[in-house]
DNA sequence: TTCATCAAGATTGTTGACAATTCTTTCTCC
DNA sequence: GGAGAAAGAATTGTCAACAATCTTGATGAA
């Protein structure tokens, strides 16, 4: 089992949390299955206490959800949740682009330049494109996030969004292979915002979240079909 | 005491937490005064199970902040955070409006005229311009919230962004005299939004919120150099 | 006086048992 | 045979006590 109990400080209930989103984000735990808080509480070797507030750290986070007096379960992300998700991407990734923009230095072309090389080595690596998918473009994202300096934005995109994003692609078994095309996206997003054109680096990131939501919906659609 | 226990259905925590965040929004409880657990269980007349989740649940909201082993307090929102706040506002109502009025049909525009009015009279009822503080301005943005049909969008503004604006209007005493500006604004966004013209219905909606946001910051240098 | 140390008190974190609710199964009746 | 009711099992909600941690105040030395 992968379950280290490092007794470690800290609040038990974040450590399982995160143990029980590593798992759940991973597709060991699938979409729809029950969280019975005994059953944790025994795999855990701990109280209901911390289980209980581990489930609502997840609800918080939205990859759980919890119906009073009868308990919680893995969430079943549907169409309506992603294109809900996709909007409140595009409003707040564009806020964020416009904002690190508006605080951009000198060293931040460099910056970008050196992340975007080794985004493009990686996707020359594994040509198949699993860009979208890994550590590569969420680090594009989250640079991002963290230059715009809005502790709302990173909580809400890093905590949340991102999340359930993960979430939905697991029950989906997302793959893109816009890894090529996200990248020069990319690029022309950074170049505007290392220019201090927040209008500009705010219309590329709409439009490149429109692009990947595009290119996700296809995907729904035919996992849908499959599904049935 | 305005703590009336009805002992009704329903999860306790959520009951706890409503009185509570009435008495932070209301003032009774000020900003950065203790929320001790055993304190809230003997005047809740419950245990402290039920208080930790309602602490938690406001915690969420963003107005009580909780320190692990300190215990929580009424949380103390800075010129910083009204910042971060307000930017947030500005790109989810921007995208609310334009959401708004791609689903707006032929019965919108009456809908808004009718609320519209009303505002209109309570405005001239009170012509202080309490208006931006009351239910009136509150209405008009959770209409188009609601309109655009988005649970995400509208969870973000009704359960975290408006309450924490709420603590921060009560703990600086704002009381902004752009009523009848606002209201104007207020029907120029409608109209772009029953016209079905979402861009325009955007581009003025962040206008709104930003000129609500200038508005804002003047009165917190004020009260911020008071309060020294 | 100021700072560090330490002990007492107070507060939060956790636990296991009990109460209330929901879900499942079974039985009865039509 | 199927629909509905009722009993039983399983699960969540709540409680009160115990353990761990932090805060506060006093004490003493530099």
């Amino acid at each position: 089992m992968s379950t280290i109990l490092m007794k470690s400080r800290g609040l038990a209930a974040e450590r399982l949390a995160d143990v029980l989103r590593e798992d759940i984000l991973s597709g060991r735990i699938a979409s729809g299955e029950r969280l019975g808080e005994v059953a944790l509480a025994e795999r855990f070797e701990v109280s209901r206490g911390p289980v209980r507030a581990a489930l609502n750290l997840l609800n918080e986070a939205g990859i759980v959800t919890i119906v009073p007096n009868s308990g919680a379960r893995v969430r079943e992300l549907g169409r309506a949740d992603a294109r809900a998700l996709y909007e409140v991407r595009a409003a707040l990734e564009a806020e964020a682009a416009m904002l690190a923009a508006a605080r951009a230095g000198p060293e931040t072309a460099a910056l970008f330049g050196d992340l975007l090389d080794q985004h493009a080595g990686e996707i020359a690596a594994h040509p198949e494109g699993a860009y979208l998918q890994g550590a590569g473009d969420r680090d594009f994202h989250m640079v991002i996030a963290r230059m715009a300096d809005n502790p709302i934005i990173l909580r809400y995109l890093a905590r949340e969004l991102y999340p359930q994003l993960s979430l939905l692609r697991v029950k989906h078994r997302n793959v893109t292979g816009r890894g090529a095309k996200a990248l020069n996206e990319h690029k022309r997003i950074a170049a505007a915002i290392a220019d201090g054109d927040a209008e500009v680096a705010g219309l590329l990131m709409r439009r490149h979240i429109r692009n990947s939501w595009t290119a996700l919906e296809a995907q729904l659609s035919e996992t849908a079909k499959e599904m049935e």
